[in-house]
DNA sequence: GTGGTCTAGACCACG
DNA sequence: GTGGTCTAGACCACA
């Protein structure tokens, strides 16, 4: 029903982890620009949240600039879908030292590192993605 | 007087980024096994943190393996100090997969990506990091 | 109103005792896995403690993993309600060798000790419990 | 050296270790009324504790009564050696109760729990324990 | 409403 | 001096 799914983990808050999920969706191709994105009702009954929370998803989204709003149509993907770059680039360098740290600390080697990565960069191949989902 | 330093970032709890900063330190081998950890009156006056929230820090770190407390002595960086394995792993795959997401969006190659991750990673060398301390 | 009851000895932390009781309950069977665990300010009310020491209380709980938190939402009890088996076997191992020494200084033969064991077993029968809570 | 060996755990107060050490020789008969027992100088050199806490140690032993000071002798295992048995058994009690709580959440039988149990009290079996120690 | 974080400051146990 | 416990009360994020 959704063109995304969502696996629920404790201690995580509820609209990161939707939000995340549907910027994946994006991200891989799964939904392109134009697509209609699902309403917040849709959203809170098809994964059995709050409405609130639905709303908070969308509204992050929206001012990420992932989504725009259709007045009278709904909720789209918009085209230039970059986050705003300025704080993303940042958060991502910290995520990036944390990702090391961690390793290090398991005794990974940064080949294995790597290589992990490019699995999950890979997983995210637009081609391969519709596959996957279809599968 | 601390062997590390930390940057606050409001939105982060306090707790959590001087432990980061912490395990940052001993994984880079500016706290050795054996080396006392600096204690909870020296972290709380060093940091401006309340000594409640510096007891949170050690005693996560003790949790997780890091640190080991002799009671009435001190807390002294414990041998084995690599985290339970178990959940780790399974943190460190969800933590690359969310780079991999953000990363793509922001329109970036895999290869600048890995490079970014070797610089953060080569920045922890044990050898570079002593002689940056020394120095 | 609470499902389980505390009385406060001197000597032992609160929350230590608070936590045993939960603990007690949840093995007898009083709550099962999926009922709610009371929260924290009801517990700091029903119990008159500080909320931190109620949040310190589950908060433990948590870590031990019979506990389970959904943000915004409340702590229920989780479905594998068994600690890391691994710390607790021998922690389990310590505590009998203690007991025998004790019961040895105090002259009793081993079929004493098993009797006073057996009863607090028996005490801790799920359908027993169950009777004596509903009547 | 000393009539027995201490592997020090962290978490646990050293003295209470030591003296807990202390008893079990005295209760399996290592150490019979009348023995003299290790100075606190000794102590302190041979288990290479504090002063203080080797003090702590005798002085903990003499007010549970297992332990007699003889003027311009030293002290010595006194006779009787039965502690208060007051607050004695109720401790035995509340240690019992915990062992069936935990016991419990391990998913362990009752057979297996007094198993163990037996094991532990059979290894403080006077004639045993010389073997073992001297072994 | 829920749990989580933080400050401020007191007291105790341990060595 | 060390870490650990507890109280009191404020503020925030989540649903």
């Amino acid at each position: 029903m959704l063109p995304f799914t969502v696996v629920f983990k404790p201690g995580i808050p509820a609209y990161t982890q939707v939000a995340f999920a549907a910027r994946k969706a994006i991200v891989a191709g799964v939904m392109k620009p134009g697509d209609r994105f699902p309403s917040v009702r849709t959203l809170s009954q098809a994964l059995k949240i709050n409405p609130n929370t639905a709303h908070k998803v969308v509204s992050g989204l929206k001012d990420a600039g992932l989504l725009e709003v259709r007045p009278g149509i709904g909720t789209v993907v918009s085209a230039g879908a970059i986050a705003s770059v300025g704080d993303t680039t940042q958060l991502l360098g910290d995520e990036l030292e944390r990702v090391a740290v961690e390793a290090r600390q398991l005794g990974l080697s940064f080949e294995e590192v790597a290589g992990a990565l490019k699995a999950h960069w890979d997983e995210l191949e637009p081609a391969s993605v519709v596959q996957a989902v279809k599968k």
